[in-house]
RNA sequence: GCCGGAGUGGCGAAAUUGGCAGACGCCCGGGACUUAAAAUCCCGUGGGACCCAAAUCCCGUACCGGUUCGAGCCCGGUUUCCGGCACCA
């Protein structure tokens, strides 16, 4: 067969389509499969080569189940709100609508290209008002049940793009979006209270198929400590200091206070504090420098001790001076901490430069080289002949602490809520209304969509407002609870918030009573196995199972995690072993690859470039190999003969049926791939093979080249489709060689091979190996003393 | 600094988890076809020792050491690279 794939590959895209054979059945009596891949944000750049490797993984899956007769659920949409959009609304004057819905179409176009067996009739798009109508909806009910609140804080405030962003958002001190560098500015933030779930998203990751890197990425950035908060007393006030430590029991090592430079106790006091222009020197010092400066400069602690004003240690009652330093955060913990030099390095360092008491409370180290963090016995205190020995100190101490009334257990996670606004036009419209005397009221369910208004300019106000904010008829409405004169929040949600439930939305995407029919999610739910980037595992995947959870608890979906398993994929570098990047010049356009060698010949090179989780450049002379195996493949039509074979191919076939099958469960595409080219190679040397032998081979390929497959299977005379077909079944016994070849070594060294029945038993390979006559070099004039046999491996005799 | 992962030919990589290291593909070399080139097909291809070949032997999975009949894989140490977190009390 002559392998004309711009032939091909249109006809079966749009027999598929016209035959709905990627569409999933929402009554079915079949097993269900629902893989998910991330949907995309559709930038004016198009699909990137990234795109294509995401997808291939799992659609390759996602046909193997359908033809082993599953139900699949493969869905595709877009995640289409977002500042890309908005920013070149900015500077093209145009509506980000129009751009989005550009880049949409082609976007779709170009995945259609490709032959994706995604169902396109439960497509979604996160800025169309139907959809957004339930992301304000659950919006609402977080609303309600308190998980949303206002308050001023220093945020993250991206200069450049003029938002506030969240923890996540500015990793690192740059902002996500342009990569400048975030400042921390007091402003009113809307926040969800992630961190109120933040213990059961740690428990659910033990009922999840994640791989560990996943896991402990997770499990890093919610950062659960568990420790004891403890009041310090301000000297000659009632006023009580509450700090947060993870090791109480060094209490009586305590040599010094820190205060975060902007702790709010400190203004209560600065008629005590001798030295105030001096701390609102270093507060005015601390607030310019950038997080960069804050975090990357470690090395020289800086701080100012308050003159004036000292606290008391509960466990001693010793008069401890206090400093501010910028070494401590506002925004852990209480903002205040106990400093034990001796044994936390950071306090260590401080103490040194200012020359403060270094006090060992706990056996071990070497405290006039360096803090001692480990554990130990505790020393110069009486405290442990107050309580029992055998206990462990901290358990000790926490108790103590509780019967004084000076201390309890605590937790902290490093986790922030989740700051949830943004000052831009292109995002879901908070659902709020603020309302002079009812204060903060949700709008109403009955009023959703709150549709996003039209404006002529995209541009964000100058201090820091919202579009829409200058929209009076959007912003001027009447309270939904009493009537009166109110104002509409004018800010909009951010990026990540139409994506943290768009897998319920593909379940029932048209329902405009609820997001989803409970019995279609009771049916489709958990997703069964989701695929993505590893730059997603923080954010989304942390967000999205927020939602979900709460959902869950609310009664709305009936499993507590949204995804059994999650995959990842490793980046397409660029030929030159970089990051593909415009800048660099260096980025392969996937549409290019289909123009010139097809599709089929794009999804093979993608999957068999490598480990599918490792990072790979890509290689242009490859791609023609990949080319050229499909070449050979569709040509074996030609080498097929009415013949039976010899019982050679038929094992190799069998053999091969088991392992790409195995493979692709496994994501190792690369092999499987390669497993069938070992195949057709041996197709050839065989000279003349069966047609059930070639349909068998297009069978196995079809996940990977389903047009170029689907062409031959109907040229076979084929009456239903290819992908309708059901996937070969191997049988095992066949897989079983008669024979095998064995490896022979002597003193552990390898010195050739041997073929002996694969049943022999260890005096038959002995025997097998002397008879050869292939090592009389090794065991003339030696006594055997020892045999080691693995069946089907190897044979090592031990020779004296 | 802490957590996670990796280091194998000229290149991308395999190796059933302790059993013949380098499957498969690329590159490269040789040959066939062709007036020629491209395409295609066949053969070879980790390094080294002997003039060629066969045969044989030696070396070889980042480095040093260990366990084992046997180590790419397990253990101890070193080192480099990638990803994440980072003055988190």
């Amino acid at each position: 067969m002559k392998y004309d794939f711009k032939t091909i590959e249109p006809k079966w895209q749009k027999k598929w389509e016209d035959a709905g054979v990627f569409r999933a059945e929402d009554e079915s009596k079949k097993p269900k499969f629902y893989a998910l891949v991330e949907f995309p944000y559709p930038s004016g750049a198009g699909m990137h080569v990234g795109h294509i490797k995401a997808y291939s993984g799992l659609d390759v899956v996602s046909h193997k189940r359908r033809m082993q007769g599953y139900n699949v659920l493969f869905p595709m949409g877009f995640d289409s709100f977002g500042l890309p959009a908005e920013n070149y609304a900015i500077k093209t004057n145009t509506h980000p609508h129009v751009i989005t819905t550009k880049n949409v179409d082609h976007f779709k176009d170009q995945m259609k290209k490709i032959g994706f067996g995604f169902d396109w009739s439960r497509e979604i798009s996160t800025s169309l008002p139907d959809y957004y109508k339930w992301t304000q909806w659950i919006f609402l009910k977080m609303f309600e049940h308190g998980l949303v609140f206002r308050a001023k804080t220093l945020v993250n405030y991206c200069p450049h793009c003029k938002v506030v962003l969240s923890n996540e958002d500015s990793q690192g001190g740059k902002c996500d979006v342009c990569h400048s560098d975030v400042i921390q500015l007091p402003k009113d933030v809307w926040y969800l209270k992630i961190t109120a779930y933040a213990d059961k998203l740690l428990e659910g990751l033990d009922e999840v198929d994640y791989p560990d890197s996943i896991k402990q990425q997770q499990i890093t950035w919610i950062g659960r400590s568990t420790g004891a908060f403890v009041d310090f007393t301000l000297d000659g006030t009632d006023e009580k200091l509450e700090i947060y430590t993870t090791r109480c029991d060094t209490l009586y090592g305590v040599t010094f206070m820190v205060m975060a430079p902007e702790h709010p106790t400190l203004d209560k006091y600065k008629d005590k504090i001798k030295n105030w222009a001096e701390v609102e020197a270093y507060r005015a010092e601390c607030a310019k420098k950038t997080e960069f400066e804050r975090t990357q400069l470690v090395k020289d602690k800086t701080g100012v001790k308050l003159d004036g004003l000292c606290a008391v240690n509960p466990v001693n009652g010793k008069k401890i001076p206090i400093f501010i330093a910028d070494y401590v955060m506002m925004g852990y913990g209480t903002g205040a901490i106990m400093a034990v030099p001796a044994h936390d390095q950071r306090d260590y360092e401080f103490a040194k430069k200012f020359g403060v008491d270094i006090i060992q409370v706990i056996e071990g180290g070497d405290i006039e080289k360096e803090a001692y963090t480990g554990d130990g016995r505790m020393i110069n205190s009486d405290f442990l002949n107050q309580y029992d020995n055998k206990k462990d100190s901290i358990a000790a101490m926490l108790e103590y602490l509780g019967e004084k009334g000076i201390g309890k257990k605590g937790v902290q996670y490093k986790m922030k809520d989740w700051a949830f606004n943004r000052q831009r036009y292109w995002g879901e419209p908070i659902p709020l209304v603020h309302c002079p005397k009812c204060g903060t009221v949700g709008v109403p369910y009955e009023e959703l969509p709150l549709v996003l208004p039209e404006v002529e300019n995209f541009e964000p106000g100058t201090d820091g407002q919202s579009p829409l904010a200058r929209i009076d008829s959007f912003v001027n409405c009447k309270c939904p609870k009493c009537g009166g004169d109110a104002k509409r929040e004018t800010d909009t949600m951010p990026q990540w918030a139409g994506s943290s439930w768009y897998f319920l939305r593909f379940i029932d995407p048209h329902n405009d009573r609820a997001f989803a029919d409970p019995d279609k999610l009771k049916y489709w739910m958990p997703v069964d196995w989701y695929n993505g980037g590893m730059e997603h595992v923080t954010r989304h995947l942390l967000y999205s199972r927020f939602w979900h959870r709460f959902l869950y608890d609310i009664g709305e979906v009936n499993t507590k995690e949204p995804y059994a398993k999650r995959s990842y994929q490793g980046l397409i570098l660029g030929p030159d072993g970089n990051k593909m990047s415009k800048s660099a010049g260096n980025v392969i356009d996937p549409l290019d690859i289909v123009e010139k060698y097809g599709a089929d010949t794009l999804r093979t090179y993608v999957l068999f470039m490598g480990d599918y989780t490792a990072a790979a450049p890509w290689n242009d002379d490859s791609v023609k190999g990949c080319r050229r195996f499909l070449e050979r493949v569709a040509g074996l039509t030609d080498i097929m003969t009415a013949k039976t074979e010899d019982g050679k191919i038929e094992s190799l076939l069998h053999k091969t049926i088991k392992k790409v099958g195995d493979d692709i469960e496994a994501m190792k595409y690369n092999t499987a791939i390669a497993a069938l080219m070992t195949l057709i190679n041996e197709f050839g040397k065989a000279g003349s093979i069966t047609k059930f032998d070639v349909e068998t081979f297009i069978k196995l390929l079809s996940p990977f080249a389903p047009h170029l497959t689907e062409e031959m299977w109907e040229s076979l005379g084929n009456k239903t489709m290819l992908a309708k077909t059901p996937w070969p079944e191997y049988d095992e016994a066949k897989t079983v060689d008669s024979t095998v070849e064995i490896g022979v070594q002597f003193n552990g060294k390898s010195r050739g091979t041997v073929v002996i029945p694969a049943d022999a038993d260890k005096d038959a390979a002995v025997a097998a190996v002397k008879e050869s006559g292939k090592f009389t070099a090794q065991l003339d004039g030696k006594t055997i003393v020892k045999e080691i046999y693995v069946p089907g491996r190897i044979l090592n005799l031990i020779v004296k």
